[in-house]
DNA sequence: AATGAATGAGACTTCATTCAT
DNA sequence: AATGAATGAAGTCTCATTCAT
C-alpha cells in the first residue's frame, strides 16, 4: 500500500536525495556558488535537515566522492598488480572510460572547480588518484612528448565526455570515439622506439 | 618635482595593481572564493578603491579578459583568412602555442572555475572562441575519433601548461612538447583517408 | 514548564516585534534612513534575524501594509456595494475616519514618505486606495470646485491626525471635528445646485 | 558668437545648473534616494564639483530654499502688518496661492519628503513658516471645527496641485478651484458665529 | 572651476552553522 | 528524522566627503 514516489513519506531515503540534488547543483553552479538552502529548498526540507544527516557542506561533497570514487580505487588497486605492458595500459584505458561513464557528473564537476575544491580535502584525494593513475600509463624515463601523450590520453577522457556535447552522436559511440583516441595515443607513446 | 614614493600617492597606476593581484588570486582560489576584501588588503587599498576602477567585481574580470584576449581573436580573424588546409592547422596550433604561453594564467583560471565562470558573462565569450577555434580545426563531416583527436588537440594544449607542473623539464620544452602532440593529433585526424 | 522571560527565547512574538519597531522607527525618520542595524538592534537581535523573518527590508514594509491595510480595503468593498447617495458618502467619511485611527501610524509614514515609497510595490497598491477611494466619494461631472472639495475632504482626514499635534485638545475630540470638516465639504460639494 | 545653451561652456551656470537637476531629482525620487552621484552624472561634471559650490549634499537643498522661500517670508511679513480681518486673510490665501504656483516643485518635495527633510535644518525653517501661516490664518481660540478648516485649506493648497495631476482641467484653473476652495474654508470658519 | 583618486562608514544581504525542541 | 529560530562572519556595493593638483 505504499507509493514509492510519493512526496510525503520519503523513507530513508533523504540522505541519497540530498547527495543527488547536491551534485546537481554543484554541478551546474559550482560548489561555492550552490548554498545549502538552495538545495533544502529544492528538497522541499530546512536546512537544519541536512545537517542531521551531514556535519558540514563539506561533507556533502566527501560523500559524493565517498560513494562514487571505489569504482576508480578498484581499477588503481587492480592495476598496480598487473605486468606494466602496453595491454595492461590499454585494459586500465578501457575499464577507465566505462568507469568514468558512471561517474560523469562527478568527474564534470571535479573538472569545472578544480579551484574551489583545491583547498578541500578532497582535492587532495582526487589530485593523488590522478597521479597514480598517470604513474600507471606514462613511463618516467620516457621522452616528454610520450609523456604529453598518455597525460593526454587520460585527460581528454575526462574532458571527452562533456566538451563533445556539441557535436552530434550517440553518447555510446562519443565514449568509444574518446576511448579509442586515447589508446591510440598511449600505443603511440609505448611504440615510438621500434621494437618495444 | 613629484613624489615618486609616496605612501599615498600610488602614480596612477591602481587599475593595473588590481588587475595583476586579481588574477593571481582568483587564479589561485578560484573567483567565487575571492573576495574585494582581500583583493584590497593585500594591495594596502580600501575596498571602495576598488569601486573607483572598476564598476563590479565581475568588471574585474571582464578587463582581464579584454586585455589578454585580444591575441587570440587576432588568430581566430587570421585563421578565417586562410585556406583551410592541413598546413593552416598546424600554422593555427604553433600560432596558438605561443598566444597561450603569454597568457597562461588566465587560461589556467579559466580551467579551473569553468562551473564558476559559466554565468557571468565571461564565460559565453569564452565558449564563442573555442567554437570557432575548434571550427577551424576540425572537419565538420570527418569521422568521430577525429573530430575527438581535434578537440584533443586543443584542450591539451589548455591543459597542457599546468598540467605539466610534476614533470620535471624546461617550461619551453614542455610548450614544445604539447605542441607537437597538438599537431600531431590534427596531422592524424587529417591524414586518416589514405591519399589526402 | 516553559521558560517564559528567558533571554534567548522570545516566545515566537520576534516577527510581530519588528513590525512593530519597524513602523515606529520608519514614521519617525523615513524609510531610506532608517537601517535594519537599527531595528534589530532594537530588539537586541541581528540583523540575520530579520532575514528569517523577512525576505528584504521592503518586505518589512509590505507586511506592515498586509496586516493594517485590511479594514480599508473591506470599506471599499463595502462602499462599491451601496447606491452612490450622499448619505453613502457621509457613512464612508465616518467610517474611513474610524478605521483611519487604528493604522493612523502607518498613514503618517505614507504622508511623509511619499517620494521614499512611490518606487516601492507598495506605493502602487496606496496609490490604488487612494484613487479608489475618491472616486467613491466625488462625481466625475462635478464642478471642478466641488472636486477639490472631495479629495480635500480625504486629504485633511490624512494629514488631519498629526497635523493637529500642535493644537491643543483630546485626540478623539479632535477626530471629530476633522471629520465633521470633511463631511461639510462633501456634504456641499453636493449640495450646491440647489434641490438636490 | 555664444551659444547661450552650448553644451561644452557652461559659463558661470553651474551652481544654477546643480540646483535645478538636485530639485528635480530630490522631488522625483527624494532626498535620501537621490546620491550627489547621480546629481554629477546627469550634469556630466564629477562629484568632486559639486563640493566646489556646495559645502555638503544638504548645502545643496539649503540653497534651494534660499532662493526660492523668499516670497513666502515676504508674505509672512506683509501679513503681520495688516489687520486681522477676513478680508486680509483672503487676501493672505490668494497671494500664498500664487507665491506657491512659482515654488511648486519645491513644496511638491517637502510634502512628500517630510520624514527624510525633517530632521535637515531646512525640516525646521519650514515648520516655522507653516507655524506662522497658521497663526495668521485661524483664531487661537475658534471652535475645533474652525481650526480644522484653516488648517485643511492651507494644506490643501498645498496637496492641491499634484494632487489634481489625475484631474482633467487646465493648471491655472485647478488653482483657482483649489484656491476658491481655501478662501470658502476660511469664511466659514470665520462666518460660523454670525454678526462676525 | 573642476578632476582623479581615494577613504571610512555603513548599507542590504547571504552564508554555513548551531541548538533546543 | 527534522524544524524553527537565531547567530557571527563575511560578502558586494554605495555614499558623502576630502584633497592634492
Amino acid at each position: 500500500m505504499s507509493h514509492p514516489t510519493g512526496k510525503q513519506h520519503r523513507r530513508g531515503n533523504t540522505r541519497q536525495r540530498i547527495q543527488d540534488v547536491a551534485l546537481e547543483l554543484f554541478a551546474e553552479q559550482g560548489y561555492e556558488k550552490t548554498s545549502l538552502r538552495e538545495i533544502a529548498e529544492r528538497l522541499e526540507v530546512t536546512k537544519a535537515a541536512l545537517y542531521y544527516h551531514f556535519k558540514t557542506k563539506e561533507d556533502i561533497l566527501v560523500s559524493l566522492f565517498q560513494d562514487l570514487q571505489r569504482p576508480i580505487d578498484d581499477l588503481i588497486e587492480w592495476a598496480a598488480a598487473q605486468p606494466r605492458t602496453l595491454a595492461t595500459k590499454q585494459e586500465v584505458l578501457r575499464r577507465y572510460s566505462e568507469a568514468l561513464a558512471d561517474v560523469a557528473p562527478l568527474f564534470r564537476f571535479m573538472q569545472e572547480n578544480q579551484a574551489a575544491v583545491r583547498e578541500l580535502s578532497v582535492g587532495e584525494t582526487f589530485k593523488d588518484r590522478m597521479i597514480r593513475l598517470i604513474d600507471i600509463i606514462k613511463e618516467p624515463d620516457a621522452a616528454l612528448t610520450d609523456q604529453v601523450r598518455c597525460i593526454s590520453a587520460l585527460f581528454s577522457m575526462h574532458a571527452g565526455m562533456f566538451i563533445l556535447r556539441d557535436v552530434e552522436g550517440d553518447p555510446e559511440e562519443k565514449r568509444k570515439a574518446v576511448l579509442e583516441v586515447a589508446i591510440d595515443l598511449v600505443t603511440q607513446a609505448h611504440g615510438e622506439h621500434p621494437g618495444s
